[in-house]
This record gives structure tokens, C-alpha cells and sequence, in this order.
DNA sequence: TTGCCTGCAAATCCTTTGCATACTG
DNA sequence: CAGTATGCAAAGGATTTGCAGGCAA
């Protein structure tokens, strides 16, 4: 699948900037790359603290994040998620559609991609008259390794 | 679609509340027979106003109602979810599994069940040696309403 | 130089909590 | 009757907005 190189993404998101007649600034570069170098979900809040580490020089405020965050999503660069009492996570939403084991034990990610159902998300696209443009696909469980630790401790 | 009837479904809230010494009351009735009659996805608000119009006697207020939600989703009786710039929604949990279609513009979400995906998922967690518990699909993308008026505003 | 962006603080929106009264079991 | 639930209003958090100075194009 077509995977974006760091650079392909900034070229795309520039040219959104463009056709908005907005700006490429250092807080929106970082942020942008954040996300884009560490494959996990964050809270605005979590990215907040995290650019507060990695550049202290830089006096980020958390509004910022927050506007950065909401033009990334209209732009469909990011997407935002949020299950049960977690607050909204925002992820990378360009990127290949790599699916996913999960092992909700130890946090192993085994990906995984697969054509079948790749075309069956078509086939139900088409009945709902839905444009599909991207999707997530997750199995969260229990890998090989954990339910061996798991017998053994019984 | 729903695997409980309304019946069984009351039968298990109430078990719930007796074991934690909690009361039957009609507010948290009529919370959970919206959510059963109508299989839909409601944010707090949305069900306030719903319950404002179909019950205009009853007084309720908006701390019930989240204070109920937050109830039933601790029972794993509703479950919530959230994408792009929607709230917080709540549905029925019990009922078969199913997964979303979502529109990133206009928020709707669709539901749909397929037994091929879910079979496919089952020979992909064998070929890794996965014990799945849980799982998520969601087909991200534009709607058909969404794609009609865009193609107007054009 | 011309706007757009930013950090800050204030404002707003959403959700939770404290309290006195009402109701369930 | 005891103890929980409710509505209300106030508190608490999260997110957005207004503003004056700073920066990209």
C-alpha cells in the first residue's frame, strides 16, 4: 500500500496551507511530526506535554495545539477518536492502511493487511451509496505469547 | 437486530442495581427504553430533548441524564463512542456486534453487520495465533446526502 | 508590509458535584 | 423509615475565542 514519507506528508499539507492562504509555522510542523513519528493516539493534552519536554525553548501554548489539531482533522490529515471514558485521540490519518492485531495484554501490534476484506468494505460501501476514504480496522486480544504466561501462572 | 428484548434487558438492569443496592426509578426507564426502541446513537443533549418533548411532564434534568449514562455504560449496558468533531454518543450494547460507517462531514453513522469480514477476521487471528476478545471497523469517508450537496454547492 | 499566528487570559461549552427535597424498597 | 435519586445551581474541566504583539510570505 502507498505509505507517505514524512516529506510527502509536509508537500501535502503545505499545499493545503496554500490553497487556504494560511501559514507553515514551527508549531504546526511539529505537532504535524509528532504524530506523524510516533505511531499512537494523543490527547491535546498529551501533546502539549510532550512538545513542553522535547522543546522547552519553544513557549507553545495549548490553544495552539488545539486550533493545529482541529485544522489537521478538516484538512483530513489527522483523524480523532475517543471510546468509552478516554477523552479525543488524534492519529495520523494518511498513512497506509495498515491493520491491526492488538494484544491488549502486553501492547503488541502485529499488522496485518488483507484483500478479502478490503474488497468486501467496498462491496458495503457501495450498498450504503458511501464514499469510502479511509478505515480502521483493529483486533484487540490476547497474542501467543501472553496465553502461554497465562497458563503458566495458573 | 437486538438480541435482548426489552423484558430481558429491564430483567438485567435490574439485577445490576440490586446488587449494588441502586433504585429502579423512572428516569433511568425511560433513559433505557429510548435507547432500546430507537437504535440509535445519542448524545446527553439529544436525549434530554427527546425526553423534554415525548415526556413534557416529567421535570427531568440534564445531571439525571448523564449521571444515568454514566450508570449504564459502567454495566456495559450502553456503550459510547466518539469520531471527528461529534460529542460523546451512547447506544445499546447488547446486542450482536456491528461496525460503523462514519461520515467525516456531516458525522452520520451508519451501522452494518457482515459475516464475511468477521469470518475473514476469525482465519487471520488463526494464522497469527491471536485470542481475539474484541474488535473495531470503521469505514471513514463521505456519505451519500454529504456527496449530493457538495456536487450542489459546486 | 500585509495579513495570518501565537500566547495569554477570558469566555464558553460540556460534565460533574453539593445540597435540600422527593422517592424507592 | 433509611438511604438513594432527583433537580437545581454552582463548580470544575476542556475547548474556543478575543486581543495585541510576532512572524511568514
Amino acid at each position: 500500500m502507498n505509505s507517505y514519507t514524512y516529506e510527502e506528508l509536509i508537500k501535502f499539507f503545505k499545499s493545503v496551507l496554500k490553497k487556504r492562504n494560511l501559514k507553515y509555522t514551527i508549531q504546526r510542523e511539529i505537532i504535524l511530526k509528532i504524530l506523524y513519528d510516533n505511531n499512537k493516539h494523543y490527547t491535546p493534552e498529551d501533546l502539549y506535554i510532550h512538545i513542553k519536554q522535547e522543546h522547552p525553548k519553544l513557549n507553545i501554548g495549548i490553544a495552539t495545539i488545539y486550533r493545529t489539531l482541529n485544522l489537521l482533522e478538516e484538512s483530513n490529515i489527522i483523524t480523532s477518536i475517543s471510546f468509552g471514558q478516554s477523552g479525543k485521540k488524534y492519529e495520523i490519518a494518511i498513512k497506509p492502511h495498515h491493520d491491526h492485531l492488538i494484544c491488549d495484554i502486553c501492547g503488541k501490534i502485529i499488522e496485518f493487511e488483507d484483500e478479502k476484506i478490503e474488497k468486501r468494505q467496498d462491496e458495503i460501501a457501495k450498498k450504503y451509496d458511501f464514499l469510502i476514504k479511509s478505515h480502521i480496522l483493529q483486533l484487540h486480544g490476547i497474542c501467543k505469547e501472553c496465553r502461554k504466561k497465562i497458563k503458566k501462572e495458573k
